[in-house]
DNA sequence: CTGAAAGCGCTTACAG
DNA sequence: CTGAAAGCGCTTACAG
């Protein structure tokens, strides 16, 4: 039993048709009608209903979001992106967790649908979701980011994995490692396939076979990680580097190391995916392989708010660049070749790459 | 232009009510109608508008959620709280940012409102805001969390903060620290002002004055850690500890000590609000006040739900309780007794907290 | 400069 | 077991 309109309308002694024009200043009113009308307003305390609005103009101004871990500070950067170029939009949005897991996703997904979203933004896990059908006869746009689906052919912001991943293991093996482990995400997820593929291609270039043993796959997560790291460290011929794939397994790496008592970058040392704030407040700080996160948001949500307005989405990707961050992490080389001169050329491309 | 109850309606040959019943099992159907309506609703691939729905019924079904900085893990863990229980009561969450800022709560609040949220969660910056009232006047329950604010009086979900911080700053003064420099919060945020009088308290309690010089107020972020720590650190008179008043401020402070190359614990010894993964892993790993974050995300979306079938929300404060995790940041004391008896003490706290 | 009225897509008494 | 019809709270041609 909220106010409504008609109220308002009755208690300024004009129609409810009045009232919605000056409160949407959608056609010229007499100043005076004008002034009783928002006095109305004020002294009943009216708050237009948005559902109705809703349902009226069959627009919601809200763009959804399923993201699959809210918790990783990955993820929350892209929100915040998403966010940020939305609210400049007057856009809002609906934001939800799917934890990797299909069928919450495909909760979600119907529910954004129900709520008659004019936008979506998916992280697909695995395999396409039959649930994006609806959005696109629908006509609601809808973009990925972060990661592809293989059967999903949509518009799609994010990173060249493979890339990111083959420099970082390229560092590596400048630094000369040579039995580099790979703490490697499920390959069902695009990103993990990727990176794990760019640490393929990176050995290959060096004539290098890759050693099934140094390659673990598990959840990408703190505890992932710290499992898939744990085995590698285990090895009877322990990897002298680590390569994470991402910032939660880093964590959980760097956790199996101090489990272990094994100190970075003495006896093991690390490269991982994903910057984050705390990275170069480690001892070491870490070595890794930044992505431009926000960024990634702001034009996922800017080519959203676009396609709302007509404009068409791009057909194929939308790649931005990573950056190689490199601190300490991985500096005392496998056991070959580390010389003066090659710490120098580090130094330099440091300097090159953080500013 | 999506398919309608209508369509599916038309092609199953039954009426609109009908359909709605069948789609809700809110009333016995014949087994054939049923299936003539579930195969309309599939063939032509039927989308109910939770818009209409939400009109028609009065109810969203969603609940709002302002929170001051997503980016900060300690508001994620809560989200993930909110929504786990949310999720459970077939609750759906509107979560929205404001970034500390005044102007944009109450954008968001007024967009709730519109959206017709059926409960809102809240974590009020400074002054409480008068767009809370006409939830209230509505009929949908309002909780704090985290936060409180003076001329507020709702049910709130949180944590003793006087309390917790008075334990960490006795922790640090039993290990012989006498000038303790605190790296505050804004003032007007109630969890920094608690933190602080924490902190002023456990210096009361050992007979000793706040010197205001060891006091400084910053922005709960890295940076306002970082300058926060880096002017307390630049004193002539160093502080031998540092008591950090949110885990962002921790992160900053950690900052200006390797910026100014002091190691921790040797060089100040570091004692920090909020509990982290990365927290345990750091060297050395840091001694902090842990917040039961998940819990009181959950325990507030529980009462929502409930104050949503009825029931009434509590009185007053929902307190928990915080656990001081000893680790290693700030083993070495001050500079006077640090007696192996002392050291022996800690070790034993330590391992009855953690578990 | 303003109002009467239709209609957005559902649900739900009410009636049979 | 099922349907006709009203109504949720807005917006928007249309008319004057």
């Amino acid at each position: 039993m909220p106010i409504k309109i008609r109220d308002v309308a009755k208690r300024a002694g004009v129609s409810t048709a009045t009232v919605s024009h000056v409160l949407n200043g959608t056609r010229r009113t007499a100043e005076t009608t004008r002034a009783r009308v928002l006095d109305s307003v004020r002294e009943l305390g009216y708050h237009p209903s948005a559902v109705a609005r809703g349902l009226r103009t069959k627009s919601t101004g809200t763009l959804g979001v399923v993201l699959s871990d809210i918790r990783n500070p990955f993820f929350t950067d892209l929100v915040r992106g998403i966010e940020d170029v939305a609210q400049a939009n007057s856009l809002n949005l609906f934001v939800c967790n799917s934890d990797e897991d299909e069928d919450k996703a495909e909760t979600y997904l119907r529910l954004l649908l129900a709520k008659r979203v004019e936008g979506l933004v998916f992280t697909p896990t695995g395999r396409a979701n039959v649930l994006l059908d609806p959005f696109l006869a629908m006509g609601i746009p809808v973009i990925l980011i972060d990661r592809i689906a293989p059967d999903l052919s949509l518009p799609f912001v994010g990173v060249d994995n493979v890339q990111g991943a083959r420099e970082a293991v390229v560092h590596l093996l400048e630094d000369g490692h040579r039995r580099i482990g790979v703490v490697a995400g499920l390959p069902t997820v695009s990103t993990s396939a990727h990176r794990l593929e760019g640490y393929r291609l990176a050995l290959a270039e060096w004539g290098l076979a890759a050693d099934s043993a140094l390659i673990r796959e598990g959840h990408s997560s703190v505890q992932g990680g710290e499992e898939a790291a744990g085995d590698l460290l285990a090895l009877a011929q322990r990897p002298t580097a680590l390569f994470t794939t991402n910032n939660l397994m880093t964590l959980g790496a760097l956790k199996a190391c101090a489990k272990l008592g094994l100190h970075c970058p003495d006896d093991v040392a690390l490269c991982g995916f994903d910057d984050h704030e705390w990275a170069e407040i480690f001892s070491p700080p870490l070595t890794v392989v930044r992505q431009p996160t926000y960024e990634i948001g702001t034009t996922a949500a800017r080519l959203l708010a676009r396609a709302i307005h007509g404009e068409a989405l791009p057909a194929g990707a939308v790649l931005l660049k990573t950056h190689l961050i490199i601190r300490a992490s991985c500096r005392p080389g496998g056991h070959e070749d580390k010389s003066e001169k090659e710490a120098g050329k580090q130094q330099s491309r440091s300097t090159h790459t953080i500013t």
